[in-house]
DNA sequence: GCCCTCTATGTAAACGATTACATATTTACG
DNA sequence: CGTAAATATGTAATCGTTTACATAGAGGGC
């Protein structure tokens, strides 16, 4: 592997000379820098990244701490990610792991050395205390709170966005509106939760215990769910599922059980993955900009990365929107599918 | 930020001496080990793995190589090669990366010096020429082929795959069979055209030009040729898309004309995403295991890293398995939803 | 008691870059 | 023409590790 040294002998200078003409810093005259440059491309020289953020102490690398999810959610928040860090000129090194302690903390340790900063997803409330690690380098946590600790965090308006859509259907004349929760343990799920409740008792609905059944953010989750609620002898007239993943299990319940949506059972989910359009009938949901969450997240980190972390701690929220469909009854507030799409969507 | 010099001298010792203690390599008395061990959690030592790797020549980190994709099938092939590299004590530096020249050798060069291999994804086939790199480093293909180029690459069973939906069409009685393509240029769209074509011809087929729908993998793209092919004045009987977001489009497109699935027009698609099976009707489709694919190919360069690279380049390809469901009109093979689900799905 | 082999530890040279400082050469100007 | 300033280049320290080699003491066999 071909060095600043071999670069250097070739052309006979010095390797300060060739790192002034790579980096374009400090005064090199022409023939010498095109001397180099000639020479450095000849013999297909690459800087040796590792080596040289030894010295700078700066990686231009991010770190990505993820719990073990799956599907669009993954996907569309690196995505978010990748986009600014690499505006930026950033890398992504991405490490799932376990919410436990010590998958963190392994983690976190392997990182240290690679990145300038770590974005930390780490939904499961218990090991949200777990950051207490000797972080020097910039973190900020996602869609978890921290108490406590000084690091920046990010959520999305869980509670809000949940309250809006139970509202809606209170608005549509539903009065035994079911839950279906998301994860024990979860941040968002237990938020989504605190929506859905709040919005009960503002509309002065008295709770039921057997409507609010437990998932666990998966589509076999819904579809338990769901089975256990129509079991029920004073069934609900609509079901408010923690996500979409368990909105979809739900109408596959209901589809095989007969029951018409949402002529005889409103159905609305949360996150508006994209496949909820495409569901027959249409799911109605809670828009989360996922793509923008982790957008925002990095933006974040690099201007702790960037300030030396020596800014006031921030706390911010993405905000969600309602997307009303035709699985809630209402009038389609867009046609589905729409004939233009905002988004292209490349699979393979 | 405490540095190895920093717990030998707390310690007393010297750096080689510390170095031992943490690598467990050549002999330390056990009161040393103990004193060493002690002092450098109490000061929350952790290694810098850049310099460490600067020296060892080993970054304990795989590169991954991707075009800019969306959805299932980005986060399903992340999964299945960290799963693998984990397990064997390797991350990830993922780069998203356009497609064309410069973009993949620009991160290429941003890869040197932090990876030990790369895995690089660039169906385009007209930028697949463009690894011409000097890397000296291991490099794995993926889904993507290299003329002349001492690559190993992995592949799906594209080919094979469509030719035995088609086939199964065929067998259903179905004669009149469109296609509605992949992204013009791009490899798997190009291999599952010719199994397409494969089929009819040794069904006896004479083909028909209008029933060659272009598409580009979007559920729009899906749409928009469904469209089309209803318009002709001869119909065909049966869609096969190239992939499941085109078939999930063409469902959307068919319901909305108010063309039944599957008893006026079979539908089939390609990659089994895990939406398949809750369309309505059920999607059948060509089965491609994605996690197990970025696992192979993981498995695939690290052979390559260990062995320095010094082995016969191989070519693989994972093999796709058809999956029958209602919307091509066959009984269906599974029950659709199944009450129990291969695997769990979490998305927020 | 001598020499050899272990074991435990330290010293210092890498790894591949950047950069402060020193030095040499050129230019400018009174 | 002499000297100061500007320009061009080289030397060597540095980043935080690992590791080959050197050294020193302990134990053992003869």
């Amino acid at each position: 592997m071909v060095t600043i040294k071999d670069v250097a002998r070739e052309a006979k200078v010095s390797v300060a000379t060739v790192s002034r003409v790579l980096n374009d810093s400090g005064p090199v005259s022409d023939d010498t820098r095109r001397l180099i440059s000639e020479v450095a491309h000849r013999m297909r020289y690459v800087p040796h990244s590792g080596a040289r953020s030894l010295i700078t102490s700066k990686t231009q690398t991010l770190g990505v701490l993820l719990p073990d999810l799956y599907g669009e959610f993954f996907s569309e928040v690196i995505r978010g990610m990748d986009n600014t860090a690499q505006r930026n000129g950033f890398h992504l090194l991405i490490s799932r792991s376990y919410a436990d302690k010590s998958g963190i903390e392994t983690a976190m340790r392997a990182m240290r050395g690679r990145v300038d900063g770590v974005v930390a997803m780490s939904p499961d409330i218990d090991a949200e205390s777990l950051l207490n690690l000797p972080s020097t380098i910039p973190v900020v946590l996602l869609c978890s709170v921290s108490r406590g600790h000084e690091v920046d965090s990010l959520t999305i308006q869980n509670c809000r966005g949940a309250r809006e859509m139970v509202r809606h259907l209170v608005s549509l004349g539903h009065t035994r509106i079911a839950i279906i929760k998301g994860s024990a343990g979860n941040y968002d799920a237990a938020e989504r939760l605190r929506g859905y409740r709040m919005a009960l008792r503002e509309a002065g609905i008295v709770p039921d215990p057997p409507l609010e059944q437990s998932g666990n953010f998966t589509e076999a989750g819904g579809y338990a769910a769901t089975i256990d609620l129509l079991a029920l002898r004073e069934r609900p007239t609509a079901i408010f599922a923690a996500n979409d993943s368990m909105a979809i299990g739900a109408l596959s319940a209901l589809r095989e059980s007969g029951v018409q949506v949402p002529e005889e059972m409103a159905v609305a989910g949360f996150d508006d993955i994209p496949l909820a359009r495409f569901m027959d009938p249409p799911l109605s949901s809670v828009h989360v900009p996922i793509c923008e969450l982790g957008a925002r997240a990095v933006e974040l980190l690099l201007h702790g990365v960037t300030h030396k972390n020596d800014h006031a701690r921030r706390r911010e929220r993405v905000s969600t929107e309602l997307v009303i469909r035709r699985s809630t009854g209402a009038e389609p507030a867009e046609r589905s599918p729409p004939r233009t799409f905002k988004r292209e969507t490349v699979s393979v």
